[in-house]
RNA sequence: GGUCCCUUCGUCUAUCGGUUAGGACGAGAGAUUUUCAUUCUCUAAAGAGCAGUUCGAUUCUGCUAGGGACUACCA
């Protein structure tokens, strides 16, 4: 029924905060299905809820999509014309929409006010305002048309709800898990229009613009599967069941560890963030973390979240964009919660920043170096890079283990190479490489060496390596790992011919006069 | 409490009745290395439980257990 017809998906997000990671993945599946397919996807803002609006996140949310390389086809900022696309903007559309269930008898106006539900509820447990308590309540099934009248009239507020038929089992077509089916009679009389703010609620505007804005699939979070039959009977009674769209219900993220669906203090606890870019709140000036501040490639997070409810089934899992859309099958998400793996996260940025050449690490590096009071150039700092990006760093994690780690953010460089750019403050004989290989006789053999380095012209790799080599073998002394504690004073760095060449004769010739100087052993 | 959804190595997952249950992250071991690494090789590691259908179940059905979501004039 809809297979002959463009496929047309959204993500249609409030604007009530910063985008969640889990958002990000809905966004990107809707994506990853849409390129699929020839189709569109659209970019519908979901503000009907006037109390929660939050000034500054719809900018920052198309700003997300754009860092991570997701494009919108139409939608808020996007044109089209299926629009407009912010349902605060489509007040009248719904107004229709509501008077003509509402003349059809398919919903009533209910006069209840939320003090008397709240009373409702905690009288009667499990009190539902459907077809079984109705016919208590104050509405316009229960009251004559002329009170309905002079309410309205008189100024009281109300509540369109949709009157749901008991006793009917409703399907649900999932792409992702089937068959669900559900009893009408478990559902209760939606609110369709608020009383508030004469806005709609979700589920009628959701009916409403997919209807109108000719979606063709719906691919959502789990957390909208409870209400996918209010949706089916929705589109029945609106009769629009053959253009219904299909749906789709992803899985939900979960925590790291524990129990529960992902949330920020998952990222605060752990240390990773929750959201793609740095948000700060309006409200309390509080800055949440961004994978973009964090120093994570776009690539890395839209590839990570790929892999997570879904999987291509091969043995290659560092896949592009546009691999991802050849790939992706929808009827092949796992249906189970997948937990949010963030240290896979950090292989994945791995992965990626190897990928990229030294030269394109620099701007970044370069911030790093100058809050460090360090200038350089670009081509200097792409040389380290090329030296150092295959090593590994060491921190402290959680527990306060101290743990291993492959370079994965640019800002990881800079505790591996400061000697690079700054000679050792001084000598830890403490340390158990120094005390290794700095001993008694070790000053005089440095002394050799400085003296052989101070008549090389050549100070390029190869030439030290021309030049040094022979000495080594000539005398028999083995000065690479002394030469490196003169150097960088520890078991740290690249190749010594690499790291002495950085450097340049002046540099080298006078840390090492220095190390011989200051170093004394017993 | 009610309704619905889910359940393969620690984690993400492959398998769409017949496999030595595969891969990746993480973990461990070894080799390589002028340091630390990288890299390479290897190892450990799973079908929640119980019934049933079947010649044969991880795969289908039911029950139990566990997990998740929803249960607003929020989305």
């Amino acid at each position: 029924m809809t297979s002959d017809r463009k496929v047309r998906v959204r993500f249609a997000p409030s604007p009530t905060g910063p985008l969640h990671i889990g958002g990000v993945r809905t966004a990107l599946y809707n994506y990853l299905f849409a390129r699929q397919h020839g189709g569109d996807l659209i970019f519908r803002i979901e503000d009907t809820d006037s109390t929660r609006f939050v000034p500054g996140a719809e900018d920052y949310i198309i700003e997300s999509f754009r860092w991570l390389g997701i494009k919108f086809d139409e939608g808020v900022s996007f044109g089209g014309n299926h629009g407009p696309y912010r349902q605060s903007e489509r007040r009248d559309i719904y107004r229709k929409y509501v008077d003509q269930l509402l003349s059809e008898g398919k919903a009533y106006i209910a006069f209840d006010t939320p003090e008397e539900l709240d009373q409702k509820r905690q009288e009667t447990e499990n009190f539902q305002y459907d077809a079984s308590t109705r016919t208590q309540m104050r509405n316009s099934l229960t009251l004559s048309p002329e009170e309905v009248e002079q309410l309205i009239a008189s100024g009281h507020q109300y509540v369109v709800r949709f009157k749901i038929e008991p006793g009917r089992e409703v399907q649900v077509d999932d792409i992702i898990r089937g068959m669900v089916t559900i009893n009408s009679s478990v559902l209760d009389d939606k609110v369709l229009f608020k009383s508030a703010d004469g806005l709609p609620t979700y589920h009628l505007a959701n009916i409403v613009d997919d209807h109108l804005m000719e979606v063709t699939h719906v691919i959502r979070g789990e957390e909208w599967l409870p209400s996918a039959p209010l949706h089916v009977l929705l589109y029945e009674a609106f009769g629009w069941t053959d253009t219904m769209p299909r749906f789709a219900h992803l899985p939900l993220l979960l925590k790291p560890v524990g129990n529960g669906k992902l949330s920020k203090r998952d990222g605060d606890k752990f240390g990773f963030p929750v959201f793609p870019l740095e948000w700060h709140d309006p409200k309390t000036g509080e800055v949440s973390q961004g994978y973009r501040e964090q120093g994570y490639l776009p690539e890395a997070v839209v590839n990570f979240l790929a892999l997570l409810g879904w999987n291509p089934g091969g043995e290659q899992e560092v896949l592009s964009l546009d691999q991802l859309v050849q790939l992706f099958d929808l009827s092949q998400c796992s249906k189970a919660g997948a937990r949010f793996d963030y240290i896979k996260a950090q292989w994945f940025n791995h992965q990626y920043l190897l990928q990229r050449p030294a030269m394109e690490w620099t701007p970044e590096f370069d911030k790093i170096l100058r809050a460090q009071g360090i200038e350089s150039t670009p081509e200097r700092e792409a040389q380290v890079v090329d030296m150092m990006k295959l090593k590994v760093i060491e921190y402290t994690d959680k527990e306060g283990n101290k743990k291993k780690r492959n370079i994965s953010f640019v800002s990881d460089l800079w505790p591996l190479c400061r000697f690079f750019f700054l000679p050792p403050e001084s000598y830890d004989t403490t340390d158990k490489f120094v005390r290794k290989n700095w001993k008694a006789e070790t000053a005089a053999e440095m002394q050799q060496l400085a003296d052989l380095l101070a008549t090389t012209t050549d100070f390029s790799a190869e030439g030290l390596k021309a030049t040094i080599e022979p000495w080594t073998e000539q005398t028999g002394i083995r000065p690479w790992n002394a030469w490196r504690v003169a150097l960088v004073g520890t078991g740290q760095g690249p190749n010594m011919y690499e790291l002495a060449a950085f450097l340049g004769k002046e540099e080298t010739l006078s840390r090492m006069a220095h190390a011989i100087q200051t170093i004394s052993v017993n």
